[in-house]
DNA sequence: TTTTGAGTTGTTCGA
DNA sequence: GTCGAACAACTCAAA
């Protein structure tokens, strides 16, 4: 009988260096086996064949194989349904003992769920620990212990709670003698019946310290670099968020506060797994969304004839990313001016955002539908004209976006905003004046 | 248990 | 142009 091995399962951290469970696999002493497994219950849903995500995804466990591979291993990739993979790997390895970061989300909860009962029956032990945020689940509590659902007092817990050993790394460069001497390649997209994605160029995973020191100024002005774009490489742990929390104490609170919102809404979808498909604030699935077909595709479009929402909507179709002040703009035209349903916005942004990350997005879009923890009151209507004036005085953004800009071939607004406004706040009233 | 202050990102109206 | 109030109460968190 081969020598017992410890696997690290990466999953949303795909990094090497301070990746906390990789470091205890390597701490447990036996041999490590770096595994990825390519979800066929996930790739399966895409309907895009060149998806830019998994292109993303497939060249940074490319970088993460030669990392390996120059050390004598290798990534070792498979592609499957995560508990038939699993069976192979218990058939094919001598293993006792499996890390993995964890994962907050509902599906990730139950798939991990049923790999740790069967790895449970085989014997072999499945650690989860915390990687991907600063405080998980209830580490953040009121003082008599429920989830908070309000930011700002949470956002002082948390700060309260900071300890300098919450930013320290974990040691985690294995190496050669702590792998597993095998050689692979990964799984082709190809083999997988995708391709990749021709465009390619994605944000660095690191971003300039001018950029955050001067983020609270200039993080609402779509035209300029004003946010740190780092939002694809926290979804993917391509950089680790404690890392990013160091830069934020020390160098702007209002950054910091963004991280803190992304805390926030990991512990809302763990807290409270059901506000993925129902509003947080249960009046709300009582409004009666008009979902007009043609309005929908119209908005998905970029053809509103409101040139703010249409340059973000162009923005995200074009290159996978929206700027987070667009983001509001556009989301609150959907769901207030177009009176369409936030759960359909929520899933073309999850289609087309290249940093989608579920727990942000809901918490984001029922924000703006006013049917979320914390989120606007339902009168708070974005007024497209009036952000323009005040985000992008000079149409830079908008001209980038759309280029018929000012000429008779741009389209004429879907609705007039006065009359969306009234009819939006007439009738998120009455649904919510029922008993 | 009761009370009190507060609540990401806004808009409109009228003085 | 500028400013404060209204928008709608309600729920949350903490004392």
């Amino acid at each position: 009988m081969k020598n017992p091995i410890a696997i690290h399962w990466f999953r949303r951290d795909l990094r090497m260096e301070d990746n906390h469970a990789l470091s205890r696999a390597i701490q447990s002493g036996k041999p490590v086996l770096c595994i990825f497994i390519f979800d066929k219950l996930i790739l399966d849903k895409l309907e895009n064949k060149a998806d830019r995500r998994l292109t993303f995804i497939h060249s940074t466990l490319e970088e993460l194989n030669r990392q390996l591979q120059s050390k004598g291993s290798s990534l070792n990739t498979f592609y499957g349904e995560p508990l038939d993979v699993w069976k192979e790997i218990v058939s094919q390895f001598t293993v006792s003992e499996v890390f993995c970061n964890r994962d907050y989300e509902p599906y990730a909860r139950e798939r991990d769920k049923t790999i740790y009962e069967f790895l449970g029956s085989k014997g072999i032990a499945f650690h989860g620990y915390k990687d991907h945020v600063i405080f998980e689940k209830s580490e953040v509590v009121k003082d008599d212990g429920l989830p908070y659902t309000v930011f700002t007092p949470y956002s002082k817990k948390w700060k309260s709670k900071l300890h300098a050993q919450s930013f320290d790394a974990f040691p985690s460069i294995p190496s050669p003698e702590q792998l597993v001497p095998i050689q692979k390649e990964i799984h082709s997209l190809e083999s997988m019946g995708f391709r990749l994605d021709g465009f390619g160029d994605y944000p660095a995973a690191q971003t300039s310290l001018s950029i955050i020191q001067n983020y609270h100024t200039t993080r609402d002005i779509p035209s300029i670099r004003g946010t740190s774009r780092l939002s694809l490489h926290l979804r993917f742990g391509t950089v680790s968020i404690r890392a990013l929390a160091r830069i934020g104490f020390s160098e702007n609170e209002k950054w910091l506060n963004e991280l803190i919102w992304r805390d926030f809404y990991q512990m809302i979808i763990y807290q409270f797994p059901d506000s993925v498909h129902r509003a947080f604030k249960p009046a709300y699935d009582r409004i009666p969304w008009r979902n007009a077909p043609h309005e929908f595709e119209a908005w998905c479009e970029g053809k509103t004839g409101y040139p703010i929402v249409d340059a973000g909507m162009r923005e995200l179709n074009a290159t996978g990313f929206m700027h987070n002040r667009v983001r509001m703009i556009t989301a609150s035209f959907l769901t207030k001016h177009l009176l369409i349903d936030w759960r359909l916005g929520e899933r073309y942004f999850a289609k087309q955002l290249l940093d989608f990350d579920l727990a942000s997005n809901v918490g984001g879009w029922q924000w703006a539908a006013s049917s979320g923890c914390d989120a606007a009151p339902y009168f708070r209507v974005f007024n497209p004209a009036l952000q323009t004036e005040k985000f992008d005085k000079d149409h830079r953004y908008i001209k980038q976006w759309i280029p018929e800009f000012g000429t008779t071939a741009y389209v004429k607004p879907i609705v007039e905003h006065t009359i969306a406004r009234d009819r939006v706040l007439k009738t998120f009233k009455a649904a919510l004046q029922q008993d």
